[in-house]
DNA sequence: ATGAAAGCGCTAACAT
DNA sequence: ATGTTAGCGCTTTCAT
């Protein structure tokens, strides 16, 4: 049946319940201020009984106190802000802080939209993805009056704080090892890039350490939507068949890089022997795979804690606690797809 | 720097800054009610320039209106509620509803937990995973007097609506087309499932059909955590030295029938023709695989879909609207891994 | 088309 | 240890 008939219970009706004054409930269900064990015990029973459920709508109002942390990222659909998440609830797990998902589909319109939505609710703080956002919603970050962690990202002038690692620099360290290992004919396959900064970033360190070793990338492909580790099949048999002499294939993510790795095992061509591979990220994912695909961790998680970290030290102190500008150091992990040397 | 200070704006700032009445204030921004349009225009110039945004806590206070839905689902960390998501986004993306989204990590407590926060923000409805819940979690639903639509599941009663698969019946034709095909020495790999209720109802209704051929399950396996590609593998390897005569494995769910089919092949397996193998859920990364597992789809897409159309309906139509109890049909795909006759 | 008053359900601050 | 009062920032309702 659809009966949605009762009055939402309210306080009043836990006092009137127990006998005890609304004022002397609230403090039981809220552990604060002295209340008689006694008291207590009639006060948590009638709350009980009645289901009531406290109307935290009101209790913001009143308290100017909202304990919900906004996360705004660009979607959940890839491997890399479950992890983040993940940093982010265990950190606040035992704080009285909530975090709340916003997701902006790479769409800095969407962004802007999500973020008024969110700072409507007035939050305790906000974790956000990247350093590029539009002016308006700088503006509104600025003027919310709240702790602000932008993530994932330090190439940059951070609003407030910032966590992440420096994709330029990933994106040169693994150049600089694919260039040492001695890779000549390299090629670069990842997601078109207008939207997502990240990804640009490490391309732009990647060509920039190629460049130093007097090579350039000998090919490029790019994607947008569909299942990645197909992607990561169609394209990388696209560009050998394009450059049949490529001898390595950097991919800006390890979904791609797992669907080239098998395209290519498949084919019976030696890997990392004719041909080198790396991705980007970390993902839990390669374990499964039939050889490890080189790759570099992005301290998802450790970034998630961290940026949590700053939202509690700073919600907590007031403005007592300094903005951070914190930089994590990605590690290549070679796997099995990276020779080490000639 | 870390600076905080600005009292955050208020009606009233928009008010003097426009020289208008606070309640044509909230008339504007609102587009409710008769207002002119030069007036509207001064209102909304001052409210851009101040950086106004709305006090959604005062206002759902007032209006006793709340535009979320609470989404309450066991994990964002499989490929499963993801889809789930996309579903209900895309439905309320042109309503003035909004998803909110709680993890329960399949543990009963903390949904009990999750429910209650999410709860006390008053949303104007509830979408659910499972029809298993505490008692305090179904009390609580059903004190709450909004819309509660179950999902993913219909084997069992609903609070209120409900949306999803038999996963009995998803068991159930999965056994009987493995059977059909001539499989005799069948086993099943999965999650330990006490806390998975769905597929603990997949796996009976498995063993029910095999039954009925006259079989029974010739090995199983299962697992916890981890990397699920990885421990496809890891189990596949295990019952293969166990059970050496297997024909078949079902496994509950892609992830780790996808490291299986990896581990077969690269043991140079013949996949269907010594052994065939099935999944479930009908995940994307399938289509990367070098051969299609097959598997059923568990029309998560469609539930998220339905679900978010059932709230709307509610939420606007009030109370009348009837509740709905609705069963998808997942069909096989059989893929390249199940043959389909001797 | 605009304004004034009342109050949503709670909590801060001040009694007692 | 408990109660009373006065709002929190909006929207509803009723004037004008």
């Amino acid at each position: 049946m659809n009966d949605h008939p009762k009055r939402p219970l309210t306080l009043r009706d836990v006092s009137e319940a127990s006998g005890v004054s609304e004022m002397t409930v609230s403090r039981v269900l809220r552990n604060k201020g002295d209340v008689s064990a006694a008291t207590r015990e009639k006060v948590l029973r009638s709350a009980k009984q009645l289901g009531y459920v406290p109307n935290k709508i009101a209790g913001a109002l009143a308290s100017q106190r909202v304990n919900l942390v906004g996360v705004i990222i660009p979607s959940m659909a890839n491997m890399v802000f479950p992890e983040v998440m993940t940093g982010i609830s265990r950190t606040l797990e035992d704080s009285d802080l909530q975090p709340v998902v916003g997701i902006t589909d790479y769409l800095p319109e969407k962004e802007e939209k999500v973020l008024y939505e969110m700072l409507s609710w007035r939050p305790s703080g906000v974790i956000i993805a990247g350093l590029e956002h539009s002016d308006a919603s700088r503006a509104m970050l600025h003027a919310a009056g709240i702790p602000v962690v932008e993530i994932m990202d330090v190439d940059g002038q951070p609003i407030d704080s910032m966590v992440g690692i420096s994709h330029r620099t990933a994106g040169r360290k693994m150049g600089e090892a694919i260039v040492a290992a001695g890779y000549k004919r390299i090629a670069f396959l990842g997601t078109k890039m207008p939207l997502d900064h990240r990804a640009r970033k490490r391309f732009e360190g990647f060509t920039q350490a190629l460049a130093k070793g007097g090579i350039e990338v000998a090919d490029q492909e790019f994607y947008s939507g569909g299942s990645a580790l197909a992607k990561g099949r169609e394209m990388t048999q696209t560009v050998l068949e394009r450059t049949p002499d490529l001898d390595f294939i950097y991919y800006s993510n390890d979904m791609i890089g797992a669907g080239g790795l098998l395209y290519l095992l498949e084919k019976g061509i030696d890997v990392p022997g004719k041909i080198g591979l790396a991705g980007f990220n970390g993902v839990e994912l390669l374990q499964g795979l039939p050889m490890k695909l080189a790759t570099m961790d992005a301290c998802r998680f450790e970034i998630g804690q961290k940026a949590a970290e700053i939202i509690l030290a700073q919600s907590c102190e007031g403005g007592l606690v300094a903005s951070q500008a914190i930089e994590m150091a990605p590690m290549i992990s070679p796997g099995d797809t990276l020779r080490s040397h000639l």
